[in-house]
DNA sequence: CGCTGGCTTGAGGGGCATCAAAGACCGTGG
DNA sequence: CCACGGTCTTTGATGCCCCTCAAGCCAGCG
């Protein structure tokens, strides 16, 4: 029986992250292909349309996902943070952007390679599907946010979601602010809006006295005057 | 070893839903537990909200997937053709209405039924995560267009997307018109647009000799135009 | 200190929603 | 046969939400 690989017995996500349906005696094949890489704030880790030749754990740091148009319209499609996967084991061409927010770092698989363990090792297949269930349910519902909510609605929403996501790492209790982990321009291209529009709405909260805002730092002080803008769904 | 049912032998999605994975004889195992029903344009298959009881291949007809808000908004995130498969295995609720859009035939089985056949058919598994990969990347190719394109952008990509649907399942060469599948409020509810404006871009097209209309039968005259109204991306 | 990137604020216009009404299509029943 | 109601669609008039363009503010950093 292999050894829990060191690397793996000291990451950060190894409970979080797909390899977590693994036992540490079935990491090591993983592991045995596997390489860390950091890559710095800006860079882009895969491009549209290049072959696809890797997988990649999120070790630490904030990821996009993005589409974009000829003339250059962007649309972020997903954002990944620590313990998240990205890649498609199976696609030949890469379909979407992913670029660095923050400096990061992965935990990278050849992408022939991840296929191939794959097919000896059904609960880490099984966790992939599942991730994929939730990742598209998320797709889903951006979808109306980006086709029926109102700018007002969109801004309010994004920030209990985030608000949601971090006290989900922090376990609860926890009710204080937070920092956001993207800038307001990258809040516009998740949510289909301008810069100024994203902006515009959050002082509008601020002067509201709903949120408490300076710079990335956000104090949520009346959730429930915050959800009603956000106006459920 | 089962012989392959009678059901299935003669089933118009054999070789296209879910069920492609298995072979003949493994084929017994869900249609044991299978139902045909035929449900009526306008009936809700599944609510969001309720228990998740059921998975379905639809053998015929369309199926919308839609979220909506407490005041009614809508929006549908996809569209369920013959061969594809309704539900999520895992899910304990549902979590999109599904409601049929014109009459249909469905091949259904119950969730918990299906998910212990999952189990044991690898590749029935790997069908379905194929799938959820590639409704994902539907879901952001949409995300796209529901947050960065124009409403005339929008309206002329949707024809040609149902012009490539319907050719997918006519083969190659068959480039004369087709019968939307939907109605122009439906088309509104998967644009994030309203039906006027969905009316307008439509007539816009008609007029400028790109597209010939009748009720739901188009024509596409000038297919480069009408890309070029898409705008790409 | 000037430069750069990110953020805010203002003024103005356009794209799409909203409101309103009339036309097209269709099955139903008189 | 045709009047009738229902649903879907088209077309028009109006207004608002958000984009666009433009300027200025702030912090970090060479």
């Amino acid at each position: 029986m292999a050894e829990l690989p060191d690397r793996c017995a000291r990451c950060a996500v190894r409970d979080e992250a797909l390899c977590a349906s693994l036992h540490d005696d079935e990491l090591s094949a993983l592991n045995d292909m596997a390489r860390r890489r950091t890559v710095t704030k800006g860079e882009v880790v895969a491009w549209a349309g290049d072959r696809s030749t890797i997988c990649a754990n999120i070790v630490s740091g904030v990821l996009k996902l993005a589409t974009s148009m000829p003339d250059g319209r962007e649309q972020i499609v997903g954002l990944l943070f620590a313990g998240d996967f990205l890649g498609d084991p199976f696609a030949e061409d890469v379909s979407l952007t992913a670029t660095a927010l923050s400096d990061a770092d992965l935990c990278i698989y050849p992408r022939s390679g991840f296929e191939r363990i794959l097919e000896g090792h059904p609960k880490l297949e099984r966790m992939l599907l599942r991730r994929t269930i939730d990742s598209l349910e998320e797709a889903r519902g951006r979808m109306l946010t980006l086709g029926r909510r109102s700018a007002g609605e969109k801004v309010a929403g994004f920030l209990l979601d985030m608000s949601a996501k971090v006290s989900a790492g922090r376990g609860p209790g926890a009710d204080g602010g937070f920092d956001l982990p993207i800038s307001r321009g990258q809040i516009a291209d998740v949510l289909g809006l301008t810069i100024e529009t994203v902006s515009r709405q959050m002082t509008a909260l601020k002067t509201a006295a709903i949120v408490k805002l300076a710079g990335r730092s956000v104090v949520i002080l009346d959730r429930q005057a915050l959800a009603a803008r956000a106006g459920g769904g």
